[in-house]
DNA sequence: CCACCCTCCATTGTGTACAATCGCAGTGTT
DNA sequence: AACACTGCGATTGTACACAATGGAGGGTGG
């Protein structure tokens, strides 16, 4: 259990202290990916002294990274009780759906407006590795380059808060994703974003706006977030109880 | 120019570890205070080690609270260089105002659906400490607390990831504000604030995103933004210059 | 006199040591 | 037998020390 991630630096770097800003920037994302990817399941606990040792790095390196992915919200930080991968509720889930469908709209009108034909060049190369990455089977990278998609759509609409948001958003719906998927099919059908590039390729707002609603319906369709929930939500459901009371002995008397 | 800011640990706690988390939080409410009522301009340099110096904690904690005030786009973290306090451009602030609008919409809308009677009456008392402030003459607290207006409204809403982006452009409005008011008079006029609450408790969700709306208008024709820019904005402009190089001898050949 | 380069200093980036805190287990008591 | 208390272990929170970076100033050459 001491090895199960990627070997440590990735990238070769000069010396100990690299370009600045670099070191924590790579754990980041090397963490951000194992979530997303599931290979690091919800309430799975994040030592930041077994980090610092499979990463090569200290303490500090991982506390920054865990810092920024508590606040994107895939990462939970309980004080003095370190941090674990992030669970969310089925209320969590359906309030970040919500400003999702906000956030989508917005960004679908401005990039409509904004987008650069190197841009859209930039759409199409990505929803052909995400066609790529689930035709070979890997849904967890299928998972995080339809996730990258929206995030570079988001670019296009050229609205720094947007962005940022967007990221948030993303990163937190990727994690439910993983999380409620019903198992039958692909989640962004790449399908979908293709139709939405052409509208928005075309400079046609209602159209694209409306793809992209229909898209948002489609991926929470395909959740279980409606109604009882499976296996794994008793977990996503007790979760906070298990994190005050003593899981030994239940937390609830039934 | 050791000792301008509040006398250390405003809040005396228990030793020097008090209840964990709480060390950065209170820098980081400091802080975010003394930027938002201009006690800090916008371009200041934020030394880790005078801030450690003056609030009796090491850099680390400084470090800490730089970040979170970083991550929500009202300090500036320039690798290797430093903190200074953010100075937002004229096409930032726009596009803050684009994105506060979208949330203001929706933040409003859900309002009128879950705002509870107790959150109503934190509302009107919000509105009423913020008018004391500005007929006290005190400048600083009314912006910050026309602020936690908005952000008190948010939470009345009931999404968490809404509530945590409003927190964001709040701030960074906050500091475009401070950094772009044409002297005139007030900025969040109350009065459009108890209107709006009077809207909300009337369940007329039409009229609140009206007045909203309204509201928005109100506060970006207050500032300098369109066209030129005036005396302020001088030094917002060639603020980028001026810690850069030595502002003794001018920066710039007339 | 101006421009370029080199050295020095201030400040940040990183690693590590120490201390406080929390959960857990063992033990004693009622 | 069940509950409460106390001590221990593990892990996080904080401070500090060292290393590296970037800028500023002085000096030299053109």
């Amino acid at each position: 259990m001491n090895e199960q991630l990627q070997p440590l630096k990735k990238q070769p770097r000069a010396g100990k202290a690299g370009r600045s800003g670099t070191q924590d920037d790579i754990v980041y994302a090397h963490i951000f990916e194992a979530i997303l990817e599931q290979r690091l399941a919800p309430g799975t606990k994040l030592s930041e002294e077994a980090l610092g040792e499979i990463f090569g790095v200290s303490r500090t390196i991982i506390r920054r990274a865990l810092s920024r992915l508590a606040h994107e919200g895939v990462v939970l930080l309980r004080p003095n009780r370190g941090a674990v991968v992030a669970s969310p509720s089925v209320e969590e889930a359906r309030q970040v759906f919500m400003a999702r469908r906000l956030v989508e709209r917005a960004i679908t009108e401005l990039a409509v407006q904004h987008a650069t034909a190197e841009q859209i060049a930039e759409l199409r190369q990505m929803v052909n590795d995400e066609r790529d990455s689930f035709s070979r089977g890997d849904r967890g990278a299928g998972i995080r380059l339809s996730g990258e998609f929206h995030l570079k759509l988001a670019e296009a609409a050229k609205n720094a808060p947007l962005i940022s948001f967007q990221r948030s958003l993303v990163s937190q719906t990727s994690l439910i994703i993983a999380q409620y998927e019903s198992g039958n099919r692909s989640h962004c059908s790449y399908d979908e974003h293709t139709q939405l590039i052409d509208a928005i390729e075309a400079r046609n707002a209602e159209l694209a706006v409306d793809l992209m609603m229909h898209h948002m319906d489609h991926i929470d369709s395909k959740l279980n977030l409606d109604e009882e929930s499976a296996s794994d939500d008793l977990h996503a459901v007790f979760s906070h109880l298990l994190q005050t009371k003593k899981p030994g002995r239940p937390a609830v008397k039934l």
